[in-house]
DNA sequence: GTCTATACCCGGATAGAC
DNA sequence: GTCTATCCGGGTATAGAC
């Protein structure tokens, strides 16, 4: 709260005559980082020969571009009763897509691309790990059809 | 560090007596987390007709089994240096066995079954979500040979 | 090796003046 | 809507008595 508030440069007590405490907001990051995924994704597949390759990379991208976003949307249960109706699906809806509705192929690849990019944000991998083939090995493999 | 001593039913100013500092106590945790994973995934390996499938889900009852040691293990960068050596590669010597030396399909599995065990751990899954055969889908695609 | 007391950070949040 | 002052709980760690 005080590092928000020295953005906006005011005081963080200064916070809590605009939200009423750090949940709330919570709340309205998540919703508007699931909107902007909703984007960043449909963007993704527009044109794209290999949907399932496009949306992976986007899903990267946007993680490493948002790293504390990211763990904000994923790292705990969503407060999904205070989130408006629909914006989790609607960051879902390009991959279930690209899947043609696979829920199981879908779940394999959004843990495969969560767990990459964790990884990633964490500097836990091997420093000399290859992530750019990993990614494009992981996703064409489970992108192919069964 | 105060809940730790009162496991010990000591104060936390005790334990100073016998690490330098919390840094020592979690380089100790984390060496002793690979020894035990090397043992669990040799032992699931063994006479498993499917040896993929078998560590995966080793992986997961791991995890699942140690939830604290494995995000200390996972959420940061390891402190490699301070770390007695070979203990990493120990435990990662049956997956990797198990897709032939392939190391783009080992990375791939094991983001996959990270991204599983987090988001299982986080609670992060839609209440209704079928783990169990999310878990077997990807097991099975990304082991099957290329 | 244990204890108590304490230092020194950091967090979210409130009270009350302006 | 902003501020200062403050509360309260949490963390790691040290000093020094026993």
């Amino acid at each position: 709260m005080r590092a928000i508030a020295s953005r906006l440069e005011i005081r963080a007590p200064s916070l809590y005559k605009h939200i009423a405490d750090k949940h709330e907001l919570e709340v309205a990051l998540i919703a508007q980082g699931f909107v902007e995924q909703a984007q960043a994704f449909t963007a993704a597949v527009d044109g794209a020969d290999d949907p399932v390759a496009a949306i992976g990379l986007a899903y990267r991208a946007w993680a490493l571009n948002h790293p504390h976003l990211y763990n904000l949307m994923t790292s705990r249960p969503l407060p999904r009763g205070d989130l408006p109706k629909g914006v989790e699906d609607a960051a879902a809806y390009p991959l279930l897509q690209a899947v043609d509705g696979d829920l199981d192929q879908a779940r394999t690849l959004w843990a495969f691309a969560h767990g990459m990019v964790t990884l990633e944000l964490a500097g836990r991998f091997p420093p000399d790990a290859d992530l750019e083939t990993a990614w494009i090995t992981g996703l064409t493999q489970i992108g192919r059809p069964l």
